[in-house]
DNA sequence: ATGATGATCCATCAATTGATGGAATAATTT
DNA sequence: AAATTATTCCATCAATTGATGGATCATCAT
């Protein structure tokens, strides 16, 4: 049988699919606590028991949100993988931050979402997570970094960790930074990937030789 | 006349400091909206109306919570600036990698702060945070990457937020990644730390020449 | 048509939470 | 000691929020 979250992607126009959008969205924009169901259904146009009917439990939904952002994001790692393959180490590495942050920035409710995974204490002890570890280790194969997922050394975890959250922040913190920084939108996110490049490019490819 | 956080200063010991050090630690924790007065109250063993008693709503104390983490961070600034001065760029990043490292991993409730700070888009529209655009100014100057704070050019400060960042988020991240890496506290710490240098040192260095 | 199933909304509950009034107690001043 | 002020706690309010029961309306197979 399918779940709902399979449901709601048959037909994105189905009650289901305009939930998860809107829920997606809220969610990311205030994340768990701060999010009401309240505010989900108003922001698709409905009654909440309506989305009660559809979704259940408030976690129920939340954990639905998750699964497809993080589906998402491995659709995104498999595709900079296929396009890095076989290229140099500075080339893979300048590939993966520019498509991981047009990805991003166009979609910053995911930055978000994954950041209040880390760091949720919830009163209610909702600690829920995208799979995270195991998006780290399949950066670490595309970068070609490691030979398998599981042999991927602490060192390199830290690292791509490292990489990797530098993006969020500056993607989930560009209402903080981008004033900090009197930047345009399109000048921001050119100096984000400029910065990411200049810090990371020399530090990996410095030890290759 | 003193405000209440000059007051609470001048006695460690008293209920407004005993209150205030509960807020720093249950807001640290919590973020803002998920910290309740009760909470606080309950930390400190007294009844939630002597809380407002000393400290009135719930955002004058936060306010005053953040006031003293930006404060402790500016001096803790300033120790680094000391000690760095004279050195060469590559001990300079080292030391301050060091000793902010040190200094946050201590206190951990500082890092969530500034990054609920970042991220916090709360239902009741508090935006308050710490003074992060000047303390980041401060930073280059004292790297020695710009002459003086208002001539921080926006490359020097998007790379320094990058650094900054990257440690709050091995700091406040610590729970969910230190599973992640199978580190003990200690060699966690080691593995930020080098990183950290990793990461920065040839980028920041290889310029100079 | 008719009955059954699916979908939606209104009304409402119980728990939580920020905040306050007022009584009771402790400390200080006169 | 008496009066004043400072501090603390109990009881309570109003608003918010997650969640549900039941009525209503639509859809669809028979």
């Amino acid at each position: 049988m399918p779940s709902r979250l399979e449901k709601a992607r048959q037909d994105p126009n189905s009650m289901k699919a305009r939930i998860l959008a809107s829920a997606r969205k809220i969610f990311g924009e205030y994340g768990y606590n701060d999010t009401t169901t309240r505010r989900i259904a108003k922001d698709v146009g409905i009654d909440i028991s309506t989305l009660y009917y559809h979704w259940g439990e408030k976690q129920d939904l939340y954990e639905a949100v998750l699964q497809d952002v993080s589906d998402e994001i491995q659709c995104r790692l498999n595709e900079v993988e296929t396009r890095a393959s076989g290229k140099s180490l500075k080339d893979r590495l300048e590939i993966a931050i520019d498509l991981m942050c047009d990805y991003l920035f166009s979609h910053p409710e995911v930055s978000n979402l994954i950041l209040f995974g880390y760091f949720s204490k919830t009163r209610h002890g909702v600690t829920m997570d995208i799979k995270i570890p195991e998006h780290i280790s399949n950066i670490a194969v595309a970068m070609e970094l490691a030979a398998d997922k599981k042999t991927v050394s602490i060192e390199s975890k830290a690292r791509i960790l490292a990489v990797w959250n530098t993006v969020l922040n500056f993607i989930s913190g560009e209402n903080f930074f981008r004033p900090m920084l009197k930047a345009s939108r399109e000048n921001y996110i050119k100096v984000v990937k400029e910065t990411l490049k200049f810090i990371l490019v020399p530090a990996f490819t410095l030890e290759e030789k």
